[in-house]
DNA sequence: AAAGGACACAACCGCAAAGTT
DNA sequence: TAACTTTGCGGTTGTGTCCTT
């Protein structure tokens, strides 16, 4: 049979019963022989994809990630990465088909949120109301301004969140880091953020310790799973924020607050330990304690911790 | 009401591993 | 053991639907 004889495209109703019939006679295999047979002008491969992605009994079409189905996938792609064949083994009734388009799609709203933080500094939004809603709800930070591109790549995101900062809080403000992305003086480039967030791959610049030039505090981890709102703190600890980006869902934003985890506190082993960390604010705070100088009715606005029962 | 954007989902493609002859 | 075929996987693209402007 030729190649224009190979048929693409949507499948048809009498083609997915050819297809289950032969399944039910020969079992899922043999794939090329539906074609050689004449049954079906697929190729096998495709034929193999039908079954396993639609056709296959128990597969939950059309039913939505459940939070649990979430969690599991944000997990096990942490452990695993792109395995999504085998992320998909530990979710009864999902296909690799599923979790990649998943986690895809997570992706890209990631992405497009950052994007455009980044690329629309005056402007409001254009953001679609299904997602990050408390992206809107926050006036924009002022960062610095830089005389040079050049000074501008030089300096390091850690100074808009470094860690001796982030340590001096109570909570820090999530919602402010695409806000940080869209001040006029942005250390990187649009460009810069990538669609695609490795939580292996390290960037560079990080680890200056220039004083934040402005207090952006509290950060709050509104839009994040609760497993992400674990990792996000030691995260941030490792001083590589834009990875933990990739991690979490936009749709997810929310008001959630998490605790900020001390310095001395990481690795996911820790993780219990963070619903335990509530530090005072009038503790004194060196040698980065430039929190001193902020009037202290600045932190009016943070909200008690929730119970971790509420996560 | 129309246009455009975002999203979810389905399906294809290329490659590599595994299996068969 | 080499050549060929089949199967499986991950990346990518196309399409329809819904929502916002």
């Amino acid at each position: 049979m030729s190649d224009s004889m190979i048929k693409k495209g949507p499948w048809k109703a009498e083609e997915d019963e050819v297809l289950r019939k032969h399944v039910k006679k020969y079992g899922p295999r043999d794939w090329s022989s539906i074609r050689s047979k004449g049954l079906l002008q697929r190729t096998g491969k495709s034929c193999r994809l039908r079954w396993v992605n639609k056709l296959r009994p128990n597969l939950k079409s059309g039913v939505k990630f459940s939070a649990e189905e979430e969690r599991t996938v944000i997990e096990l792609q942490a452990q695993f990465g792109n395995k999504w064949a085998r992320i998909a083994t530990y979710l009864p009734g999902r296909t690799d088909n599923d979790v990649k388009n998943f986690w895809s799609s997570r992706q890209k709203k990631l992405a497009r949120i950052l994007r455009t933080s980044v690329q629309q500094p005056s402007k409001p939004q254009k953001t679609n109301n299904r997602e990050a809603p408390a992206l809107q709800k926050h006036p924009s930070v002022e960062g610095p301004k830089l005389s040079s591109l050049a000074e501008e790549r030089s300096l390091s995101i850690s100074q808009y969140c470094p860690s001796s900062y982030m340590n001096n809080c109570n909570t820090i403000n999530m919602v402010q880091l695409p806000e940080l992305l869209n001040s006029t003086s942005l250390p990187f480039e649009p460009d810069l953020l990538q669609p695609e967030f490795n939580p292996y791959e390290k960037r560079a610049c990080f680890g200056s310790q220039i004083p934040l030039p402005f207090p952006q505090i509290p950060l709050q981890t509104d839009f994040l799973h609760p497993l992400e709102s674990q990792i996000l703190p030691m995260k941030l600890e490792e001083s590589d924020f834009l990875d933990f980006f990739g991690q979490l869902s936009a749709s997810e934003i929310g008001n959630v607050q998490v605790p900020f985890v001390p310095s001395s506190c990481s690795g996911p082993e820790r993780s219990s330990d963070i619903i335990s960390v509530k530090r005072e604010i009038d503790i004194p705070l060196t040698p980065d304690s430039f929190i001193d100088d902020f009037p202290m009715d600045m932190f009016d606005h943070i909200d008690p911790l929730p119970s971790p029962f509420n996560w």
